[in-house]
DNA sequence: GACAAGTGACTGACTGGTCAGTCATTATTG
DNA sequence: CAATAATGACTGACCAGTCAGTCACTTGTC
């Protein structure tokens, strides 16, 4: 006597929204990348606690019970989705370590990659959602500094190394901490979500100062 | 028929814990300090929708419902504590701009009490509540950003100036981007957060390094 | 000064609502 | 048509906020 009929099921097609016929295994995959999906957006909205699963399931076109046979709980899915969007930049920063040109064109290179693609965008929400929950999920804090900070760091470092090698850079002390070089990117980051609606900063331009303070006045520009 | 007898009380004795006789009033006020403390210890461990009442109030030594008699709700207890947390330190941003010595000096000085007072302390974690919370909290984002962040970035701006004015400082465009110079302080804050447990960073030594790159090589050092 | 009536700060059991996670049932697929 | 995927009603736990009741202290009275 404890359920309803439940007659319903609007009829969703087998198909994906695109037009391939799409197997078993594929079609689960795609539901996970949904779940995945929403499961960002709503967290990045709401912050963990007050995220409810019933809605990244209706965000997702998917019924509450399809999460769980993807993930084992509101934690592993929060973990599996920073996992998911950060190993990619991770690999990013694990790429040739471009030695063509100046030191100061590679960071600046690097610099306007940043603005476009993680300040604005919603790689920079990942950055603030690591920051506001990581205390409070150890596991996460600690996958985000192996994966992303200290590899960013040794990169960064070892790019300074060349730059004092090769004279360009003057600090030599700067070595011991690239975090000196990614400061304002992250300060930025923050700016943006914090007081961007009422402050804007212009991240570009802030960033080309720091560099003509790393490298002296006057780089390409 | 509802309620026990509820015999106890224990002859919490009038006196605040100060030999102080105490009235009414003042004990009120005391308790009210008491919620805020507990509110502050909680809302930093657990973060906003993760914190009981019922927690703050054990802590606070204090029943559940006198919570209530001082603030509304929730929310007004979290906005009321940020502002009280944050009051003293907007007040400090207003203190005479020391135009001793040289800008250096007072940079170095500045570095020096932001690690003592803020890397380290409670006051950091009211920074990186408010960086966590902020974005859900539009009212705090907007208070934090008129009481601290507007009236620092000033303070900073016309030091900067200053400090071009006097030949110190080279990067005159500095002055647009006052970040620049906080930045790898707040860094150090949301480090030792998240990153503090397992790899400690040296916010002091990072801070000297950044400020011989604002003002070349070796200053009082 | 002693005693009663009054006041309001404080209490904590209770309510109403919310939500993570389950599972009996139904749909889909190979 | 078996096996697998998906559903969503349901449960139990949890928690913000309430309020009837208590009692420490104050005020008024003699």
């Amino acid at each position: 006597m404890s359920h309803l009929p439940a007659k319903k099921r609007p009829i969703k097609k087998k198909m994906a929204s695109s037009g391939a016929p799409a197997g078993r295994a594929e079609r689960a995959a795609d539901r996970r990348q949904a779940i995945i999906e929403a499961a960002f957006e709503t967290f990045i909205e709401q912050g963990y606690a007050a995220t409810r699963i019933d809605d990244v399931a209706k965000r997702a076109g998917v019924a509450k019970g399809t999460i769980y046979l993807h993930f084992k709980d509101k934690q592993a899915l929060f973990e599996e989705l920073v996992r998911s969007a950060v190993v990619p930049l991770a690999a990013r920063l694990t790429e040739p370590p471009p030695a063509t040109g100046s030191i100061r064109a590679v960071l600046e290179n690097f610099a306007g990659n940043f603005v476009r693609e993680v300040t604005t965008t919603r790689r920079g929400a990942i950055v603030r959602l690591v920051i506001a929950e990581g205390p409070r999920f150890p596991a996460i804090a600690d996958f985000y500094y192996r994966e992303v900070v200290s590899r960013g760091m040794a990169g960064m470092r070892a790019l300074i190394e060349l730059g004092i090698a090769r004279g360009e850079i003057r600090q030599a002390a700067l070595k011991d901490f690239p975090q000196i070089v990614v400061a304002p990117a992250m300060v930025a980051v923050i700016w943006q979500g914090l007081f961007g609606r009422f402050a804007p900063l212009d991240a570009a331009a802030m960033l080309r100062v720091h560099l003509d303070l790393i490298f002296g006045e006057g780089g390409s520009a």
